[in-house]
DNA sequence: ATTAAATAGGACTAAAATAGTCCACATTAA
DNA sequence: TTAATGTGGACTATTTTAGTCCTATTTAAT
C-alpha cells in the first residue's frame, strides 16, 4: 500500500509530541510513557533521529532529547528519509548497479518524474503542519474509495 | 525507502511494453519472453491487472491480454493501488479500527494532507507519460544526494 | 470429440525486510 | 560512587513479499 514503516509512524508520533513544547527536554522514558510505545522501541527511534541531527541529545543523568530545529524547519521528507533511507520508489532511483531489465530501464527517467513529485509533496509538509489542529479544507476529506481508484 | 514492491515495478514494465502497441494482444508467455520476467510471475501480475480491469483478457487458445483503456487513461496511481492496495501512507488512512495510539491519532488528519498530495502526484502521471522518450526538463535530474536531505 | 494453447484461482514455500528486544558500554549529575 | 541517562550494536521473532506450482476452465483448430 506504499506505506511507511511502523518505525517512521512512531517517529512522527514522538516528534509531534516534542514539537508541542519544543524547548522542553524529554527523556526516552518519558516519551515512552506519553506515547505508549515501548521503551526499547522509542529508544531505538530516538537514537536514529539524533544521529541524523533531527534531535539533539544530552547524555548522562538529567539528560534527554530536544528538537534540533524548530518544528517548521523539520520536513516530513527528512523524517521519512532518516528512518527509511532515500525517498525513491524504485531501485533505479537510487542506483543503476543491478539494473538488468532489458525493457524496463527505458522508463527509468519517467519514474524519476513521479519520484520528484512525491519528494516535493513530502518536502512541503513540516512537523509544524503536522501538529496544527485539524481544520481541513474540503479537498482533504477524500473518500477512502478514491484511494483505490 | 518508501518503495514500490517488485511486483508493481514489474507491472509497469509489462504495461509499458503493452502500451507501445496498445491494439496488439499478447500472451503471458510472449510478455515473459520480451521482458525477461519469469512466466509464473508475469502470469500472476497479469491476472491481478485483469481482475482490476486494467487489462482485458481473452481466454482459450489464441487468447491473451489487451490494455482495457488507452495508455493515457491508465494512471500510475491505478497501477500501484491495483498491485499494493490503497495508496495510504499510514494504516489510519485506510481504517481507524486498530488505532490505539493515544497521542498519535491527533495527527491523523495531517497525514491525510500528505497522503492527498502523494495521491495527486501519482494520479497525474499515466502510462502514456511513462513510455514517452525521456527528454527530461532540468528539474527532473535531481542529484541522488538530495533524496536524503 | 479430442487436443493444445491459453487464462483463472488459489495454495504453498522460500526469501527478505521489518519490528522488537536486549546487553554491555559511556556519560554526567548528585 | 551511584543512579539515571544516552550509544552502539547484536540478535531474534514476526511479518511481508516474492516466487512457484497445481488444478480447473475456456476456446480454437483439427
Amino acid at each position: 500500500m506504499l506505506k511507511l514503516s511502523k518505525l517512521t509512524d512512531y517517529a512522527t508520533v514522538v516528534l509531534s509530541l516534542m514539537a508541542k513544547s519544543p524547548l522542553n527536554m524529554q527523556t526516552a522514558h518519558a516519551l515512552s510513557d506519553e506515547t505508549g510505545i515501548t521503551l526499547p522501541t522509542v529508544s531505538k527511534i530516538l537514537k536514529v533521529l539524533s544521529k541524523a541531527n533531527v534531535l539533539t541529545s544530552i547524555r548522562g543523568a538529567k539528560g534527554g532529547y530536544l528538537l534540533a530545529r524548530s518544528p517548521d524547519k523539520i520536513t516530513v521528507a527528512k523524517i521519512i528519509s532518516t528512518l527509511e533511507g532515500p525517498i525513491a520508489l524504485t531501485e533505479c532511483n537510487v542506483s543503476h548497479k543491478n539494473c538488468d531489465q532489458a525493457v524496463g530501464c527505458e522508463i527509468q527517467g519517467n519514474w524519476g518524474l513521479v519520484n520528484q513529485k512525491i519528494f516535493n509533496a513530502l518536502e512541503s509538509v513540516t512537523l509544524a503542519d503536522m501538529i496544527m489542529p485539524v481544520k481541513q479544507p474540503a479537498e482533504i476529506n477524500i473518500p477512502v474509495s478514491s484511494l483505490y481508484k
